[in-house]
Formats: C-alpha cells, sequence, structure tokens
DNA sequence: CTTTATTACGTGTATATACTCTCTTTATGC
DNA sequence: GCATAAAGAGAGTATATACACGTAATAAAG
C-alpha cells in the first residue's frame, strides 16, 4: 500500500493533522539514534535558542498548553536535558537548559538536518519557505479566534 | 499575552505541529456542542465518504498507525457512531458508520463549516487551496521515505 | 490594609499517537 | 501437502495533548 493520494477531503484540521503525523513519524524515525523524539528536540531547541522561559511563555511560544509544557518539561528534566529552577516571582519558574541539554541539542542536530533535508529538498527550498509562511498565518489565524473566544469568558 | 509571531525557527516539524495545535484546539471549541472532537469527526466523515473500511485502509487514508486505529475506532464504536463487523477475510474487520454515526455527522456538520470557515476565511480560498495541496505533497514525501526505509528492514 | 481579582502553575482524567511484541490467518515455495 | 513467509490485527507501554479544577502568590480596589 504506497503513497496514496489524499481523498477529496476538505476539512483543514484533517490535513493538518495527518500531514503532521506522517512528517512526526519521519523526524521521529531519523531522530531515533540520538533518543529524542520531534517534540523533545523541538523544545530543547526552543529553550536553546530563545530561553531560558516561565512555563507559560514557552507554551505560547510553541502553541502548547500550559499543562502540557508541564508534563514534557519535566520529562527532559528527568533526562538531565532541562533544568527547572524558581523564577522571579514565587508563582514562575524559569526552564533553561542543562550542560547536558546543550550536548543532546548539539549531538542531535545532524540528525535533524537529515530529516529537514529530506523534506525540504523533495519540496524544493521556495515551496517550503512559502508553506512555512503559511503555516504561520493560520496559526496567527486560529490564535486569533481562540483569544476572542476566551476574552468573552 | 496576543498573537505571537513564530520566532525565527527553520524546523519543519516544530512548525507543523505548533499549527495542528492551535487548529486542532480551534476545531475542538467550535465542535464542542456536538460531543465530537476533531479527530473522532474525521474518522466518522472519511468513513462515511469513502467507506467502508478495513482498520489498515483507514490507517493508510489517514496517515495514522494501525494501532492508533484500532484504539480510535473502538472509541467510536462504544459511543455507538461505529460498527466494526467481520471482513472478507478472517483476518480482517469492516469498519462502518452506524445509523447513529450517520445522524451525528449530519448534525455535527454545521459546526465544522463554522470552523472550517473562520480558518479559510481568515487566510482566504485561494491561498488555502494552495496550502492545502502543498500539505499532500509533504506527505507524499515524508510518506515514499518512510516506506522505503520500512522496504529495507 | 484588607478584600477581591488576576496570574502562574500543578493534578486528575481522557483522548491521540506510535512502537514493539505476539497471535491468528492466509499466501508461497518446493 | 507442509514448512515458511507474509498479512492483518490487538495488547503492553510510553509520550503528547488539553480541559476542568484546585492552590498559592501577586496585583488591584476600596
Amino acid at each position: 500500500m504506497p503513497t496514496d493520494e489524499t481523498p477529496d477531503i476538505e476539512c483543514a484540521v484533517f490535513h493538518l493533522r495527518k500531514t503532521t503525523r506522517t512528517i512526526t513519524q519521519l523526524y521521529d524515525e531519523v531522530l531515533r539514534p540520538t533518543g529524542l523524539r520531534s517534540t523533545q528536540y523541538s523544545i530543547l531547541r526552543i529553550v536553546s535558542n530563545l530561553g531560558p522561559f516561565t512555563v507559560n511563555e514557552l507554551g505560547t511560544t510553541m502553541g502548547m498548553d500550559r499543562t502540557t509544557v508541564t508534563r514534557n518539561v519535566r520529562l527532559l528534566e528527568r533526562m538531565g536535558h532541562l533544568r527547572i529552577e524558581p523564577g522571579d516571582d514565587r508563582r514562575t519558574r524559569r526552564v533553561r537548559l542543562s550542560a547536558r541539554g546543550r550536548s543532546a541539542v548539539e549531538k542531535t542536530q545532524p540528525y535533524w538536518e537529515q530529516a529537514q533535508a529530506i523534506l525540504v529538498g523533495g519540496l524544493g527550498d521556495k515551496r517550503w519557505q512559502k508553506l512555512r509562511n503559511e503555516l504561520t498565518a493560520i496559526v496567527n489565524v486560529g490564535r486569533k479566534e481562540l483569544d476572542k473566544r476566551a476574552d468573552t469568558r
């Protein structure tokens, strides 16, 4: 059962979820030797590039529910990749990369590049850049509506 | 914390997962009165439009692992939306919509249309059509690579 | 300065996801 | 025909995800 064309379905969330499932499987497969899953590497990369973060900030950056961040981050802390320190305020916690986490990101980088090369290579760099922009655009559409609905409540 | 721009990150799987999280939240929010989640409605819709399916076929169509199909379908069976019958072969099972499932799809349709309208309306129909095609394209890129790797093993 | 609202975060629960391993059934080789 | 391979599916386990609810700390109102 090789590559089947996705049938005539308009539903946006269906296409997005199907695509994300498939591409996550690809990245997970390529990253497998590193012991990091796609989401885990994403979190470490984001924290590495833009951190440190509070739990809330990380959630906003990743479009991820706060409580999901808590659990994902806890896992990475147990693996020794992240450190979770008290924040400025006694309510907040500061999530930052550990030395081990930094090393893991470096070691994983070439595998990530390989996966990225397969995908971007298969689509073409220009098309990927455009796609990336469109993804950002619909995130903003969705985010805006969700924020609007949250305000009403 | 309103709509924040996704920072300068190239990683494809990060953008896809972030987008899918956000859009799933939107659809789930709009679908909430119906009691169906995004994935559940997607499965019912697919089975309704293209079914019946074996577990494997449904997995292929949705880019979903076979074992995930088993569990998702079981849930919908317990809700009374799907029926799971023996297939042509004593190995296979046939997944089809029940009368109740058909009714649920119909009742849910206007909510789905509302969510879809928010998204497609926010992006523009032309851009959405293009985006949809690009999503299909990268699914095929990913699928092809995954199949290649599966053959080697 | 006390009451009240807001902010930041965690737990309980349920769905979504996929890999590994195993079982049963069908197809293939000889 | 029988041994072996392949196909279809489920169970065990682990991660990913988010909503409802609860708690502690800070900010705002008076």
